[in-house]
DNA sequence: CTGAAAGCGCTTACAG
DNA sequence: CTGAAAGCGCTTACAG
């Protein structure tokens, strides 16, 4: 009455031997596609508790061809991802919007060059069916080898150069230019923009929100890149715009940090916010909140990015070819304190 | 001069018919653990970026048995785990401990029944060769199935009830023995502890440091179990506390949160922290921080945890045994304003 | 140094 | 309804 099992784990055959059927049969039972008689099914079912089997999901992925799991590549510095709540409500709506289709989604960081090697292999290795990619910087050679996988890839919030892997991203644009329209018609007349590096596109895009809300009255004379996304570098922009233009009455910054860097230098130089100028920034991160006074900025629905990101992926792997395909999600002027009482609220 | 190729993705198949060799020669040099000619070692090169060849991960797990993976799997509202920065240190550690081993780890979040499920099949199914199971509450279903699995794992912060599933946690007992020391050398001697709910383990160890530093001068009257880990049963049990022992002139939390609400209580009764009373928690929290005055608490080295978390999995994919190990590493106390001026500061 | 062959643990037409 | 057989894409003794 001793049925011989093997020595690993149990497998399909040990179930088979145990219910006295074909281990076809018990296949079949186990995917439910096919008539298997009450009897064999009892048999089989018993016997999987019996030697306690769990079918190998190597095994099953070789042969079906899938995994039903879905990375989401960070690339970025760990700690920065944890801390940026953008970033981890992403993650969290990706998570739910994969789950809910029983898929798998599995949360790699890259920290290393070693790692960056290993996940690009393990994605381009058939590890996973799909890829969500969160990558800040444009021309990332890791970020470059996983979208150059056969793998369906979706990058947020930047479209990689020279590739036609789709992307999700906030409506950098119309945050800014709505944003822009509301402090004009707040009474703000001399607007300034206090840009982000020239050439990224996350930068190009606010700039151009900012011009197409102005219109006519778009001057570049207001305009300034800052060389980085950094508090320094947003400090020095600052400096530039208040030396061509003293008599501007509102800054639109790229992002909170830059924004920020703005209210050093206009605190440094006497000047108040807002009753002097108005500050705004992008992101509504910490930095909005932390900010004296508190920052004028555009919300984006993080979680729901993280859930188009899914989605995008999952159309992919059901063989929808998206290629160059991009997606913008709307997003919201939070206004705060760095920009007075706001003309029109209600 | 045309050589057919599949239509997937390439085999090794493909690439043994674009060199010219058997598959297994292949097989060889992508391994380099056999000796392969110079000449197929360059016609294989070649033919690899010919066909843009990349192993597949699943039939080489099938035959290897094994992922080089690691899951770390998180049992807590991806929320809380975000922004608990204790426990985004422990992955970051952990990730960087496994990455250096060439393992890549998983991170993975449980966020309903249906994903409990689908981990654990994952898991018992050998998608990786170890886990990491963070799980705060005792007696979680989902916790159990995982670590019931063949898989080696090790659980972070608490040992499982009737398990010898490995676990690795802070010092609870020896953290608050010394922050006790301490403020019985400070001056304090009427010292009462407001424990954490009263079966877990976590508030049994750190009770059983409270009475190991008092020695003969433990008195049970000063001590009071809150009935779980949160605000509101932290101001109960200091309720209770302060109607049994009013003389008391110090209380010693089970965590920062309890203490919180600790202070709330002493607030209300018109009690000073520190002067009348002084308060100290349990895992330098924001909680601890941002409390008026701010928590004397106990800080545990997240990250080293991590890594210690990560070498207990690979030590039993290792092949070790390690039933029942538990692995405790040294905390600190941290002095804060709660506890007013520490009579041995150098 | 290198092929042919068996096998890792499954799934799935194909005949019965 | 169910077995026998082939195949998923690799690795690895075993002979040469």
């Amino acid at each position: 009455m001793d049925n011989q099992l093997s020595v690993g784990r149990p497998t399909i055959l040990d179930v088979a031997r145990v219910a006295g059927v074909s281990h076809a049969t018990v296949s079949r039972y186990l995917n439910k596609r096919a008539y298997v008689s009450e009897q064999a099914a009892t048999a089989i079912d018993q016997a999987i508790r019996e030697v306690n089997y769990v079918p190998s999901r190597t095994a099953r992925s070789l042969v079906n061809r899938q995994t039903r799991a879905v990375a989401f590549v960070v690339r970025e510095s760990p700690t920065l991802f944890f801390t940026d709540p953008n970033l981890s409500k992403m993650a969290i709506g990706a998570n739910a919007a994969l789950s809910a289709q029983n898929y798998q989604m599995l949360f790699m960081i890259i920290d290393s060059e070693q790692s960056a090697a290993r996940i690009t292999e393990l994605i381009g290795g058939g590890f996973v069916d799909g890829v969500i990619l969160v990558a800040m910087s444009l021309n990332d050679p890791a970020a470059q080898a996983i979208a150059n996988t056969p793998t369906p890839a979706v990058t947020a919030s930047v479209p990689l150069p020279d590739s036609l892997v789709p992307h999700v991203d906030t409506d950098n644009a119309g945050g800014i230019e709505t944003l822009t329209r509301l402090l004009h018609e707040s009474g703000f007349h001399t607007i300034a923009h206090l840009g982000g590096p020239e050439h990224e596109p996350a930068a190009i895009l606010r700039h151009a929100g900012y011009k197409k809300a102005l219109g006519p009255a778009y001057d570049p004379a207001l305009v300034d890149f800052a060389n980085q996304w950094e508090l320094e570098a947003g400090r020095a922009s600052m400096r530039r715009l208040l030396a061509a233009g003293p008599e501007i009455d509102a800054v639109i910054a790229s992002s909170d940090l830059l924004a920020t860097g703005a209210l050093d230098v206009l605190a440094e130089q006497g000047r108040r916010v807002p009753e002097d100028v108005s500050v705004s920034g992008f992101d509504d991160s910490d930095w909005a909140l932390r900010a004296h006074p508190p920052l004028t900025t555009v919300h984006q629905d993080s979680y729901r990015i993280g859930e188009e990101l899914a989605e995008v992926v999952l159309r992919q792997i059901d063989g929808e070819d998206l290629q160059g395909f991009g997606r913008i999600i709307p997003n919201e002027v939070v206004w705060r304190e760095s920009s007075g009482p706001r003309s029109d609220a209600s």
